[in-house]
DNA sequence: TCTGGGGTCCTAGGACCC
DNA sequence: TCTGGGGTCCTAGGACCC
């Protein structure tokens, strides 16, 4: 059995942890930049605050219903996510699987089916003593199961967060008054395709042949399904397979003008996506970068130019120099850029990495690139960065309604007054 | 002032090769 | 008059997640 442990509205919790006066008030967390709302408590949803949504256009909701709103304060949420894990891993019977900041499976083999229930309250009881955060536990035959099993957690009070599914006929029961829209792997586009065959609940989805689902959705697809009738397909990763694309992008504060501007900004993205590649020692072959305009403005403009690296690179300032090549060459004078952001493609293991015999292999990199992950992770990230990237307060968010750093600064200490 | 997140994987279809 | 293979690589766009 697989139990999945899921924090309630965890980043609004989280904002809760040190303002006891705040709780019971309603709360609601913007994304970077302040620009939409990513987690909103009971509270606010029932106040009609949509998740997702811009947050200016939900200010005039949020002033008259009284709703608290805060900047992401990610170190917070990170300090509190890993304490939790790490508490949960010691109480676990077997490995956990951590899924994401506010998520983790459990695997739950080899426990007495009698005991799976005390052994989940125990857990959500312990995080709620030592963290004060809400916790909601569902155990199930399989991760999309135990995913559906949160379902009832949150809509069944009188199972007071904790929801086994042992039993076939206790699933489906379930799956049969759960939204197909509420099924993991089962987004936006798919609920409306699948509401025009008719299909409108999990269970509906679950009784959907393979060859359909194929043709629908192709392999995921057939996946949800097999899990949804108790088939353990989706198995738990115990460490993080690594990654076969690797990202970094962020909106600007404000809009850019200036093609250096978008180059220190593309070579600090680089230098991320570089940190996280060597991370999972990993060198990649490929690298693509873009500038965009908004998507909301007439006149929208992206572009994106890919570079090469035949030997194969893990090196920061090979992949930023790269970054600050393509910007220099998409760049166009006049727009107001929104966005620019870097991706690594074609990555392999890097003890498997081909050495060209027409390419002088940098012998130093590797060392002058572990020294530098070494002291960004001791000093703070950015401790240690290339003369291309920018400053650190340079493309600084938006982050107006920020909480102190209670856990990680020593100014931002909770105080206690005493009278 | 004037606002609109960030990251990952999958796949259909085009381009090209023999 | 009307037909014509099979495989691999690459990439843009779709879809999903939190």
């Amino acid at each position: 059995m697989i139990g999945l442990c899921d924090m309630r509205s965890f980043y609004a919790s989280c904002e809760k942890v040190f303002r006891p006066d705040l709780r019971g008030a309603s709360v609601v967390v913007l994304s970077n930049n302040d620009g939409v709302i990513v987690a909103c408590d009971p509270e606010s949803k029932a106040a009609g605050i949509k998740k997702f949504e811009p947050y200016f256009k939900q200010l005039e909701l949020i002033e008259q219903a009284g709703i608290h709103a805060f900047s992401s304060n990610y170190e917070l949420y990170g300090e509190i996510s890993s304490r939790i894990m790490d508490t949960l891993a010691a109480l676990a019977p077997n490995d956990i699987e951590i899924y994401s900041i506010d998520e983790c499976f459990i695997d739950f083999g080899g426990v007495p089916p009698e005991q799976l229930k005390p052994l989940g309250r125990s857990f959500r009881d312990a995080i709620w003593q030592e963290q004060r955060i809400r916790m909601g536990v569902s155990i199930g035959p399989t991760k999309t199961l135990a995913k559906l099993g949160q379902y009832a957690t949150k809509v069944l009070p009188k199972i007071e967060g904790v929801c086994v599914l042992e039993h076939e006929h206790q699933w489906q029961w379930l799956a049969e008054r759960v939204a197909v829209s509420e099924v993991w792997g089962v987004g936006r586009r798919l609920t409306q395709k699948l509401k025009a065959m008719g299909i409108t609940t999990a269970a509906g989805l679950a009784a959907m042949s393979e060859a359909n689902a194929r043709a629908l959705q192709g392999i995921t697809l057939v996946r949800t399904i097999q899990e949804l009738n108790g088939e353990a397909v989706i198995d738990m990763e115990l460490e993080p397979p690594p990654k076969q694309q690797i990202i970094s992008s962020r909106s600007f504060g404000q809009k850019q003008t200036h093609l250096q501007s978008l180059q220190e900004a593309a070579s600090n993205h680089a230098a991320r996506a570089g940190e996280k590649l060597r991370a999972q020692s990993s060198v990649c072959y490929r690298l693509s970068a873009w500038a965009e305009t908004s998507r909301f403005e007439t006149n929208r403009y992206s572009d994106d130019l890919c570079m090469s690296f035949p030997g194969g690179t893990a090196d920061s300032r090979t992949l930023s120099r790269a970054a600050a090549d393509v910007m220099a060459r998409v760049f166009r004078q006049g727009l107001r850029y929104a966005k620019v952001g870097v991706v690594l493609h074609d990555i392999r293991a890097a003890s498997f990495s081909q050495r060209d015999l027409l390419i002088p292999e940098n012998r130093a990199s590797g060392q002058v690139m572990q020294l530098m992950d070494g002291l960004n992770k001791r000093f703070g990230s950015g401790s240690v960065k290339l003369a291309r990237q920018a400053g650190a307060t340079r493309f600084a968010m938006r982050r107006e309604l920020k909480s102190p750093n209670y856990l990680n600064s020593w100014h931002d200490l909770p105080r206690i007054r005493v009278n």
